[in-house]
DNA sequence: GCACAAGTCG
DNA sequence: CGACTTGTGC
């Protein structure tokens, strides 16, 4: 994907060796600033996997080396890079068969403007702390080493990939010991069935992260939301109306937010997909698991957002240039009851697969009608008390003995072949409601009469 | 309320004797310029009357001949006015018992702010263009002259009226004849019974207005949202910022816009809150009402906007001076179904009350029955036959009666009779079973099992 | 126009 | 945490 900048802190020019932490965001685009007269536009660095891998030779860029950093950075960010006058080595992007590439990200420039106001200084949102900008961080991130050569395609109108893809350090994530059943007012739970993370709106959320064998230093990880669905792929999943941050706020438009102070927030000028950027460090000694705090600021069915379509998080653990070492996917949905909308999903789940078996289409009608009627005996069970309903009107009644005899044919079903009757009957209610509806609707059709009548149906 | 303009069109310097064409609200915002420099700020002029009736006075500040109209209407928008060079004379308002006072209304050096792009133009709504407000402010406040001596306290933080006032015109409003049933699909609907308006958003609702005699020429209507609930009556009405308009929209914010060409928008400096101004057109001859097409940009339930809370619509009679001559009020709510919700709300209603005699609680089971059992003998209706069913089981017993409760009300419509009805029901019923108890027992005893009998197949 | 979906109130 | 509310898909 894309490019990154893992920059030594604080320096204000880069050095080569690189510090551990990532520059600030306002150290940043300070920084950033100083490049925009040589530069117009970059170009993203994406991994042009599965769709096209042509275009690869951005790699003629060239970037100053002390600039080299940011170089990479708007190289990989900015979709057309028009002129950079140095180019550092790009290492090539390993041609493995899953190399995926996402769409280009964070968009310095995009970021500038909107950086403006540098004493908006927090960029937390609201209740979190995110970089956005300004903030801290100048002192953190010393520019790294020049970029080496790259050839980078920058093929931008490209999809997002969301393929798995461990890689060489087996990259995975986790949620935890899988709660086997969602409690039920948690903030966030996770279903191992569904591969699914369901998750209050910006309420902290933990996930982590692993490698078996440790990575290049200055890795980090990416985190970008996309639409699940294929119609939707092609749109930036972004803040709806109500949500977007303060103009000043970097993160104003990010879905996601990330509560590492390091984290970098971008927005890909091509693309215009928002993502943000945490330095991947390893795991403390002693404990599987790197762990991040994210916190999701719309909800799936923002209006104006999300607008209730599936989106999935596509976590990519990236080094220091931007090459992509492994990728990771997640489901999420964030509602505002996650434990009530995990076990509804996995209800419904289960059940859209099971049902496949039997013979779903019934015939039309009558049919089953005939079934349990006569046949079974049923009749009373055992000990049931018996009732007499006393109705005025034929009509009424033969409308009411059509529903008694379809309760009744649940009764007359053996136990184990509930199932197979609920196939049916699902089928034969509808239909017998739909000529119930029908029935009723020409009921009050005749009825009605009565002038201005129907104020209110009960 | 607050004053408004009815400037003649287009006429640079306002003429005393009025067109009959409200100003453009480009030309009204460029004549408004020109005052700028001799006021600072205006005041809202409002009938105190509920609240205190104290301030009002305003009528010393003297307003310059030919700028009359603005003068008065600064004045009345403006809360605290400083200095006004000229003053009019300003009609002192009338006494009557309820003179009401809303806030202050349009605030044209809000407007006059946003207008900036002045090829806006129109500020129809669709698409709408309205005036906004925002941040322009340092010009429109000269600082004005010497302000006469007024004692006017501009009772800002007062709250809108919502005190119907028909007036010496008798003012009215009226929404076309009483749709007796929300017609299912309807854009739009009027309950008689609540009094409220059930509308979709963004679709054309026509509201007709009369008055029994002719009020004075230049009249307007001044359409003003609020909320109803004295919680929220202090809360400025407006859009979401999913239906925000775009920022050169006079009518950005504002919740209700009317076809009329002639409207203008208001947002009052001091209040903030918004609403439309449209010349009272006396009805066509031969029809008794003058009609308005009013569109809604938001949900009642719109999130980070009124936020399910609900409105109504106060509309005033003014005269040119921005005296209140008339005030109606409409409770109104913008749904996406204005046919459901409707029905749902005159249920709820009905039930609110009716029930309040009887023994609502529907405990479980027999317990009703213990009620009527005697008293109403409602039974079959006329010459309709007269069927038994027998059902084995209570759930499904009380599944069908409820079923056949819901057929049987409809004939009886009346609402309030339902609760009545419930009762003879309950009563019946249990006379019945217990009498067919008693029956079948006897039969059994005679005839063992297999009897039963009654299969009932229809 | 029904029924589901899903945020929120109590 | 249940139930209602209420916009939207079908
Ligand atoms: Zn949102
Ligand atoms: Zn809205």
């Amino acid at each position: 994907m894309d490019g990154n900048v893992p920059l030594t802190q604080q320096t204000q020019q880069p050095s080569q060796e690189m510090a551990d932490l990532p520059l600030s965001q306002e150290t940043f685009h300070a920084l950033w600033a100083t490049l925009q007269n040589d530069v117009t536009s970059g170009s993203i660095l994406q991994d042009p996997v599965q769709v096209n891998l042509q275009n690869y030779d951005f790699g003629t860029n060239v970037i100053q080396e002390n600039q080299v950093e940011f170089q990479v950075e708007q190289i990989q960010m900015e979709p057309h890079i028009p002129n950079l006058s140095i180019i550092p080595s790009m290492p090539s992007l390993p041609s493995m068969p899953s190399l995926p590439n996402m769409n280009s990200e964070g968009s310095f420039l995009d970021q500038l403007n909107s950086a403006l106001p540098p004493q908006a200084g927090t960029d937390q949102t609201p209740g979190h702390n995110m970089p956005s900008s300004t903030g801290y961080a100048s002192a953190t991130e010393p520019a790294t080493s020049p970029p080496p050569s790259f050839s980078p395609p920058p093929n931008n109108q490209q999809l997002p990939s969301n393929v798995e893809y461990p890689g060489d350090y087996a990259f995975e994530i986790n949620l935890g010991q899988p709660t086997s059943q969602a409690a039920k007012s948690v903030s966030w739970t996770y279903s191992p069935t569904l591969k699914k993370l369901f998750v209050d709106r910006d309420k902290p959320c933990p996930i982590q992260f692993k490698t078996t064998s440790a990575p290049p230093p200055n890795c980090f990880i990416r985190v970008l939301p996309i639409f699940k669905q294929a119609e939707n792929l092609a749109e930036v999943v972004s803040r709806c109306p109500n949500h977007v941050g303060s103009p000043q706020d970097y993160s104003k438009d990010h879905l996601v937010l990330c509560s590492d102070p390091a984290t970098m927030y971008y927005t890909d000028l091509q693309s215009a997909r928002h993502s943000l950027v945490v330095p991947y460090t390893v795991p403390q000694v002693g404990t599987e698991f790197s762990k991040y705090l994210f916190t999701f600021k719309c909800f799936i069915s923002c209006v104006g957002g999300l607008n209730r379509r599936k989106i999935q998080l596509v976590f990519t653990l990236e080094n220091e240039t931007g090459s992509i070492l492994g990728r990771q996917v997640l489901d999420v949905r964030v509602c505002a009851c996650p434990g009530r909308d995990r076990k509804t999903e996995e209800k419904s789940f289960e059940k859209s697969k099971a049902p496949q078996k039997k013979p779903l289409k019934r015939g039309p009608s009558k049919v089953t009608s005939v079934v349990g009627l006569t046949s079974f005996s049923k009749k009373a069970k055992k000990d049931e008390e018996t009732f007499l309903i006393e109705v005025q009107g034929r009509e009424k009644y033969e409308l009411l003995m059509k529903i008694k005899e379809s309760l009744d044919l649940m009764d007359c079903v053996a136990p184990n072949q509930i199932s197979q009757y609920r196939q049916q009957q699902a089928q034969q209610q509808m239909r017998l409601n739909h000529q119930i509806r029908e029935e009723l609707r020409r009921y009050y059709r005749k009825k009605p009469k009565k002038a201005g009548g129907n104020e209110n149906k009960k």
